[in-house]
DNA sequence: TTGAAAGCGCTACCAT
DNA sequence: ATGGTAGCGCTTTCAA
């Protein structure tokens, strides 16, 4: 055994086995590894030689602390298990993956103590961005703590990248990557009401969710424009992103015979919900009842009928977000707040098979 | 300017900042944040003073790279959106936080360079686990693949794990979490056969993957538990778990006459297709085809009618895959093959409402 | 083109 | 209980 770890010995081979073996310095190893200087070509197919017979792998920490170093971008997510948050976590997957960056997905379970850890705890993996996705609760100290990761990520070298909700406000080191959700939830409560629904029940969530917020405002200007009294009466907030909600809500709203001819469900899976009550109460969909979802995930197309929806660009939200945080690394940190800082992307109505003009009353 | 790198310098602060800014030596602050060795009480809150002033985090590589650090286990996934898969990786999310423990996930795109960079990658970054997830083709050097990257992998102190795919042959140190996959076809099967179904269309997905052999060969064992003759007609191979795969199966059914009954498709989503072509041929589910699935994803229940298929704890797949390598770390890496190096979870029916018994021929 | 050596930030051992 | 310090494995000057 030589006096260093030997190769043999337990744990992984380092750079120094690899060059002792080879006959050659540490330097030239790293360097051939790298491929970022010049070496002639025999050290280069010497060293690569020991490197296949001993498997070797670069140490990835060692790296990092010496200043090299993948790249790495950290989602934070409430649910892996929700089909729309997955979509954006493929859309950054994907674009990480092209620039040989890394990503970890980590989830938060909706629980704020958690999400502090865990941004913290990427503060310590020196990742390059952290990546918020879906909406969250407008309470009132949201702004503050998300400045506060903000401007803590930053001092770490890290960016904050807010997906799927809106941007902070003041001058905060964050990026912001969001879609048009109150023009969607427009464009698809004129659908509705363009088809002659007027008396829609209406279900977008949780009133301090921000995604909600937007939707129900877009669907307000929607009866504004089209010169239809608003009801306070035919909104239901009673319940989060579930398909429970959209069914328990369309039950209540027989029950209490608010003789709705279509359901504005907040999302695809609040819409499923909603199909299988009414359903159940013996009217069909779309004859007795239209419905609309919002969010255009695949099940939107699974369901029978096919759901009419807002596509969001979920997918693209994630790429976006990556390359948000790349171009700002490469025009190098921080400087002044920018253009790219927020960008917005577009929504539209996917018109399929759940929506037709109202016939009779249920 | 103090020699060393100022803490307002750019980049973050390090150990040494805090050290000095508080008069203590770096090896207490150490111990300080640690927190697995006796300090004084005052020392401690001297020291968390700085560190709360200066938003101070440790660095993980340099931790890592000293002795310490987070155990991190990698999950590499074929695609995050399919919804079983997304639920193993919460599983394995979940398993893994409770221990403190990081989660990455990663996507393969079904592509083997691309998991082979990626093995690699999380060799680099020496990963507790590398976690395999979801079905295999069963190609001919997929053996020796995954042998070679058993041993690379325990090479370097990482553990390979497969999850949802049958173990590897011989004395390879890599641990295995499957599910009764068979049994769950052949319960499945024999309840559309118990229910007096004969002609069943039968559709397991491509023929070299493994789960679709799996459900297949259950199947099979059903219908001679039945004493039915299995008609190599009814099978159809051609695709993927798509919902287009389920959509097209019966349409073609449909055009050739094969006068089935029942569909057994090969997951939830291909019965969700399946679905959608028999009621747009104008037929009913279940008064004219009955319909099931596999996997019992959420969809199941948002279809309607809501879907009778096979339930595979997913989430529960991942909790054991982390716990088995959780458990082997602190009995000390290899050591001989055991017991949980392969654990084999049970499936059952759900029976929900898209099973009748035939009536009339489609 | 190649090698020697100084760190990167931290932990853990050895003194005190 | 606390401080000094030798590495951990790598990259990157600086010399040769």
């Amino acid at each position: 055994m030589s006096q260093h770890k030997a190769s043999a010995d337990s744990g992984r081979a380092t750079i120094r086995d690899v060059a002792e073996r080879a006959g050659v310095s540490v330097a030239s190893v790293s360097r051939v590894l790298s491929g970022n200087y010049p070496v002639s070509d025999e050290l280069r197919s010497r060293v690569m030689k020991v490197v296949r017979e001993l498997d070797y792998v670069t140490n990835a920490h060692a790296r990092s602390l010496a200043g090299g170093g993948t790249p790495t971008v950290a989602i934070l997510i409430n649910n892996i298990t929700g089909a729309a948050f997955a979509h954006i976590a493929q859309g950054v997957e994907n674009a990480a993956s092209v620039r040989g960056w890394l990503s970890m997905v980590c989830t938060t379970s909706d629980d704020p103590e958690r999400e502090l850890a865990l941004v913290n705890l990427m503060r310590q993996q020196g990742v390059a961005a952290v990546i918020l996705l879906g909406g969250a609760y407008d309470v009132e100290d949201y702004q503050l703590r998300m400045a506060r990761f903000a401007r803590s990520l930053d001092a770490a070298g890290s960016r904050l990248v807010l997906v799927g909700r809106p941007p902070l406000d003041g001058d905060v080191p964050a990026t912001a990557v969001d879609y048009d959700n109150e023009s969607g939830a427009y464009a698809m409560a004129s659908h509705l009401l363009s088809a002659g629904h007027r008396k829609i029940l209406i279900l977008p969530g949780h009133s301090d969710f921000t995604t909600a917020q937007g939707r129900l405002e877009g669907t307000r200007r929607a009866f504004a424009a089209h010169g239809v009294p608003f009801d306070p009466g035919m909104v239901n907030h009673h319940g989060g992103y579930s398909p429970e909600y959209g069914y328990q809500a369309v039950q209540e709203g027989l029950r209490h015979k608010l003789g709705f001819t279509a359901v504005l469900a907040g999302t695809d899976v609040v819409a499923a919900g909603a199909m299988q009550a009414v359903r159940e109460a013996g009217l069909t969909v779309p004859g007795d009842v239209s419905i609309v979802g919002y969010d255009d995930i695949p099940l939107a197309s699974q369901l029978f009928p096919q759901l009419t929806t807002v596509h969001v660009p979920y997918e693209e939200m994630g790429r976006v977000a990556v390359r948000a945080v790349a171009d700002q690394r490469e025009r190098g940190g921080r400087r002044k707040a920018r253009e790219g800082d927020h960008v917005v992307l577009g929504t539209h109505v996917v018109v399929r098979q759940s929506v037709q003009p109202p016939a009779r009353r249920p």
